[in-house]
DNA sequence: TTGTATGCGTTATCAT
DNA sequence: ATGATAACGCATACAA
């Protein structure tokens, strides 16, 4: 209930300020402000009844004039390229979580994928004076290092915490998991189990995805396999696709290619694959064996459930925002957390369980 | 590039103001004010000076100082009970594009679906003096209306924006699908195709849901059938726990209850009436035909794909900005706006097509 | 412990 | 068309 007044006959409400409710208990405007700001030298008394006169009243204060005072409105800026993406989403939906239980409101910008819109939607976040930009997936991070200026720039300015990317620069922050090593050992699995010839399927060319494919290849020389670029292939349609994935891996295979695995960078790609592969009447996963990446929902509404690897989404975000609210209270905090991922073994693939 | 200045050997950066402007351009600050919101009462070449001065010096605008002045800092609070929710997610995402098109930034909040949680972060959200709040999806309408009291409190403030959602309250503005009709239309088909034992599946009661569950019934009435509450369950699980969907299926089942088709009030228990009949070795559709709501991503990664309804996400999502912008300028817009739903046929039913 | 006075960087209302 | 000046509502250094 604010204020009101009657006013040539209309009641309307009126946004008290601070100088009215000094007024009313009897103070000056700085011991209101001083209640308001949880000073401690104030008499609990007199801490009391101002209390008392804001209750009764209804005070709010002015966020506005609060921001210009302290040159902080307690908020952060969220950068994503698409917030409705199932992996995104999650970590949005984590941080403004996190974000707010410390105090803290989360402006969200979705960028899209085109670099100049990137910048731009940035530019537009430090413009509106947020204490930090979270940067939500790897895409923000170019494989030019030229690219990445823009965020040398916003570093600038305000603490620039990176989600599953890792950038070596002053005063950014980087929370992330091990896809390299995530992915590597998802291949390692399946080789050592006796299954050699795996397609390795990608749609992104982020610094995570780079990442889980370097971790492929890695896997390959490690058991002196030829990494042949004919089993690492890039799907550049819609991920919202399936059906065009699904002819997308038919085609690789009517085109002489043969594998008995399939390891994607990505759920949705996985869930193509075993269609594709019920298509085909081949079984799963005696004769194809996937491994889909994210663990997302979809690997449970899979048929049969996808084996997926955990890339640990929900702790590289919470850190993320530990490191944030630790830095911007001036505490020390670590620029590169990295958590292992983990393989989450379901019945799209039969590997040994680890010993 | 903002100013610098060299202080003891160091350079730092130096905020610039309109003062400064002011100074370098050699007109007082009411002229660079003029400038900054496009006055019409500018010379040109005044006009040209300033803009220039701006552009050289790397001038930013404070947003706090601007949001003081102006009472505003074009800012909308979009409130979400769990913006990781496939179907929010996508809301979220086409809210965000269309309000930063038209100039305004999104404070995101989630909620949970708790009532006491759902106020506090209403109240949060005018506190920080957003212009206006969007209700996403249609769980902050409670059936009790005594409840929701703190949505006609919040009106009286700003206008609020609901999506999916009817609440019939002055400066209350709703985009939503017709549910009802769609989920009606949906048990008709399936009744006239000569399937009249359907199961209803669903696992919310919000305001949407209930219309849902309302189409359903109506449908049963309209074509005399008993309106059996064993055919209309409620599942209150995890809606990420597909499997333990199908076991709460199975046991329907087990029941004695008998169905040839299910009718799902989300994609994700739809696939899981899926996986049921394939466990169950029925056939799709011949034993069991199955319709989704959402036509999410889900439905395609079925296997056969999902029939699903279409409840046109993008469309009511636009429509609500559309809508809130428009009211912001203070033209007078349409307090309900109702889209139809859309039957998207797939492989989970053998429908005749529409005549 | 409390009050006074000033600053924060704009916008807006007057004049000129 | 432009300039001087007063809000805007709070935080805070300094004084008491």
């Amino acid at each position: 209930m604010n204020g009101t007044v009657t006013l040539s006959g209309q009641e309307v409400d009126i946004l008290l300020t601070i100088y009215d409710i000094s007024k009313m208990a009897g103070v000056s405007i700085a011991t209101v402000s001083r209640v308001l700001n949880e000073s401690a030298n104030v008499r609990p008394d007199t801490r009391r009844k101002v209390l008392e006169v804001m209750e009764q009243s209804g005070y709010t204060p002015n966020a506005f004039a609060r921001g210009l005072g302290l040159n902080s409105m307690q908020t952060i800026g969220i950068l994503c390229t698409d917030s409705s993406d199932l992996y995104l989403a999650k970590a949005v939906y984590y941080i403004e979580q996190d974000l707010r239980a410390g105090g803290y409101h989360s402006i969200l910008c979705c960028t899209g994928y085109r670099l100049e819109n990137k910048k731009s939607s940035l530019e537009l976040l430090l413009r509106q004076k947020v204490d930090s930009v979270i940067l939500v997936g790897s895409n923000f991070i170019e494989a030019e290092d030229a690219d990445n200026q823009y965020i040398r720039d916003a570093a600038e300015q305000v603490p620039i915490m990176l989600l599953n990317a890792y950038f070596d620069h002053p005063n950014v922050f980087c929370s992330l998991c091990d896809d390299l090593g995530a992915t590597q050992q998802a291949a390692l699995s399946l080789i050592d189990s006796g299954i050699p010839d795996i397609l390795y399927l990608y749609n992104s060319r982020s610094y995570s995805a780079r990442k889980k494919l370097a971790g492929f290849q890695s896997a390959c020389q490690l058991r002196g396999l030829p990494n042949a670029d004919a089993l690492q292939q890039f799907y550049s349609g819609s991920s919202a696709d399936v059906e065009g994935i699904c002819r997308f891996i038919s085609s690789l295979h009517d085109g002489g290619l043969s594998f008995r695995a399939v390891i994607a960078s990505d759920d949705v790609l996985a869930t193509a694959a075993v269609k594709y592969a019920r298509l085909r009447g081949q079984r799963i996963p005696s004769e194809l064996s996937v491994i889909g990446y994210n663990n997302s929902i979809l690997a449970l509404c899979c048929e049969p459930e996808l084996t997926s690897v955990d890339n640990r989404l929900e702790e590289i975000s919470r850190q993320l925002v530990k490191t944030l609210i630790g830095t911007l209270n001036g505490i020390p905090m670590p620029a590169k957390t990295v958590f292992p991922g983990r393989l989450v073994q379901r019945g799209t693939t039969a590997l040994p369980s680890p010993a």
